[in-house]
DNA sequence: TCTATGGTCTGACGTTCGTAATATTATGGT
DNA sequence: ACCATAATATTACGAACGTCAGACCATAGA
């Protein structure tokens, strides 16, 4: 009696969430129109409103699946400190730094988050949570609530660094700073 | 020969950037426009090309003098690290957090400054360099270079941690955020 | 096999808002 | 009174969000 495998929908809808976190990472939520977001996912604007109720629902959608994959990523580095060397080394780096897009939805919207409404912020609220236990796990595996303060830190001082290096035009001086990122990270963690 | 002051526009222009500062804090660059921001400085949108060539170009002055603005005010704190420390406290109130607008102008808009043209980026990056002078020179007053590297690491560490206290919904994470950035900034200072 | 169903998508539309540009008016020092 | 200047008001044009009627077509059921 329909058209569609019942599974359709949800598959189109992830993949709208999927694109429109790259191109929100890219050009920045206010800096990209629906009509944008739903040529990426191989639609057209008229689709979105069978989606999401607004630009701002999927906003939502879009930072809660952000932080989830990116704690789900990051749970599959090698246990311990020498996985979480291994992450900041990575998240510091100019591969990172260039790709935006692929890369972490914090350095590329945090400022932005702080200005959208409460869902939005909500969602980003969980995903942080977990993300600042996954870096507690790791820096105290066998009392992570000790070291919650020390993960805050080390993620901001992370998400400051990428977000500054991105914003020099300068790439001797960019390259300084993600460098001096990653002395800076290894030493505070320890 | 001349209807106003002859500093007349010069003080008006100068008016625009302040306000659109303010505004662009606030409201993100990409989230104000042209009229909201002429009618910040109490004019009309019409005047707005007298002053700049495009939207553009209103950015780059903007960000040169919020920097420009910004150091003007660290330089006045006491001498050495007790003015750093009481700089870092000061940074890293709710205060600040909860007035973006009359805050740091890379917490509100570091990752909007990344994905602007190359004018913006280079005022960025003059301004981003004075900083980290002022901050190494505190750190280590006798010899500043050797410091630059920390002083890189505490910028973004509390850039990073006010944009996260600014994106969390939960007043009570946020205020911890908080806590934890000064305990975390005045450990890595030593 | 054929057809009716109904969920999904298209594409055009209205309205609002954005940047940008131009024409016009108000002003006040010389 | 003149007239250079700065601001206003208006216009153009595109892009934004959100809406809608209808096209499309895979599948269930005859």
């Amino acid at each position: 009696m329909a058209r569609y495998a019942k599974e359709h929908k949800q598959v189109t809808r992830q993949r709208i969430i999927e694109k429109a976190g790259q191109r929100f990472k890219q050009d920045g939520i206010d800096g990209s129109g629906i009509s944008t977001l739903m040529s990426d996912a191989g639609l057209t604007n008229g689709a979105f409103y069978a989606h999401f109720a607004s630009k701002d629902d999927l906003v939502a959608h879009v930072v809660a699946d952000e932080l989830r994959t990116q704690v789900a990523r990051y749970g599959t580095a090698r246990p311990g400190r020498p996985g979480l060397e291994d992450l900041v080394r990575d998240y510091l780096s100019p591969e990172h730094r260039d790709h935006p897009g692929v890369g972490c939805p914090s350095a590329a919207l945090l400022d932005e988050i702080g200005r959208c409404e409460d869902g939005t912020k909500q969602a980003y609220t969980d995903g942080a949570r977990a993300i600042v236990e996954e870096i507690a796990a790791r820096l105290a595996p066998e009392d992570p609530r000790s070291a919650r303060g020390k993960a805050i830190g080390l993620f901001t001082m992370m998400v400051g660094t990428l977000q500054l290096s991105r914003a020099l035009s300068d790439r001797k001086f960019a390259d300084e700073v993600l460098e001096e990122g990653v002395e800076n990270a290894l030493a505070f963690m320890r």
